[in-house]
DNA sequence: AGAGGTATATACCACATGGTAGAGAAACGG
DNA sequence: CCGTTTCTCTACCATGTGGTATATACCTCT
């Protein structure tokens, strides 16, 4: 179950990073040194690879954001004691922007499928519910316990989301205002962020 | 000049809405009743195609939020009074909304072609120059007078950006959180929105 | 050794795409 | 009334695409 996997990754990159109608099965086959027959063989066509790969991205993401979640927050069921939300957003951050530098195509992956809507995004979904659910969740404990601003948890979400998404992928639009996504210049965009979050939740 | 302009406008809608690759000029040329060879009169290929529609979109766009910003701006040369920056950034985000209603294509076309990156997004940038510095002039002042927090103006401009492009174009975003893009529902996530940058501006 | 599944390759097909060539209409100037 | 220019069309082509059919090597189990 090699080369499985090796058409999986290329297939990731290369869907992530150009897109899915810009990349031919040719292209994915001849990076890793194989004929397109071979990918059809694992995957019986174009759009179930895709689905493949999203399912791997999903599956990824969810998981690590999901353990990042559980990072600062000792909450049991039915506790009392509130949980520490900034603690739980600053891990998520930093997550997300560990998938930026050391996986962008799972990233550029995700705003692909956003982008071609259903129905791939309905797998995205399916995948992201439970993270959803928690996010919600988590919020409005904060906001029960003041921790942050009272509003709806889900426009909030919404707002954090496209804030964090956006600077962490967002690379031809900070070379617009003359920055460079370079690794050290990365550090401080999040820096920033979280400054510029912390503003927008607790104030 | 009448026939130039509908494939225009049939190509920025579809460009915006579908993305260039997953659009043939066949499929533009049969939205407006025409052929594909008249497509290639007026303009000489796809990409000279694309190339109008970014200029004409960057240019709709650019003179729409320049002119938001001078709502609520008395600026006159070497002003010493400080501008009113919340109500310029509010103008702003109206400016941005409007286009979300009105003509979502323009920003799903802005999005498109920050993906696609060089060489497209160099027009963009081109036309948006004199807006980001504008931009960041004007956060710059809002930080002198104390207006709003002290930070790197072209990071928070990022921040926004993203942040208000986001939650305007994200449609697919929203519906996972179960939310629908309906005009009320876009005036509700407006004023959210509003006071999310307010906090994090502010803050 | 041989049967059967696993895996990779060659050859091919139907189709859509961007683009070219050139004809016919229609308006316009002399 | 004729030549020229502007515009739109039909016809065609070269290429790249996703996908099928099929052959071939390899490996494993009996």
């Amino acid at each position: 179950m090699e080369t499985r996997d090796r058409i999986l990754e290329a297939a990731l990159v290369s869907f992530g990073g150009r897109g899915y109608d810009a990349v031919s099965l040719d292209s994915i086959a001849g990076d890793i040194g194989i004929r397109k027959q071979t990918v059809l063989y694992y995957f019986g066509s174009k759009d179930a690879l895709m689905e493949a790969v999203i399912d791997r991205t999903v599956a990824d993401l969810a998981e690590a954001l999901l353990a990042a979640t559980e990072t600062g927050t000792p909450v049991a069921a039915g506790e009392a004691e509130p949980p520490d939300v900034w603690a739980g957003v600053e891990a998520i951050v930093r997550a997300v922007f560990r998938f930026a530098v050391r996986r962008p195509e799972m990233l550029g992956l995700l705003r692909e499928v956003t982008r071609l809507g259903t129905p791939w995004m309905d797998r995205v979904r399916a995948g992201f519910e439970p993270l959803v659910e928690r996010a919600c969740a988590y919020l409005e404990a904060g906001m029960n316990s003041g921790a942050i601003r009272r509003c709806d948890p889900r426009l909030l979400l919404v707002s954090t989301y496209s804030t964090v998404m956006g600077v962490a992928t967002e690379a031809e639009v900070l070379r617009t205002v003359g920055l460079e996504p370079t690794l050290r210049d990365t550090a401080i965009r999040r820096r920033e962020l979280l400054r510029f979050l912390r503003s927008a939740l607790i104030g």
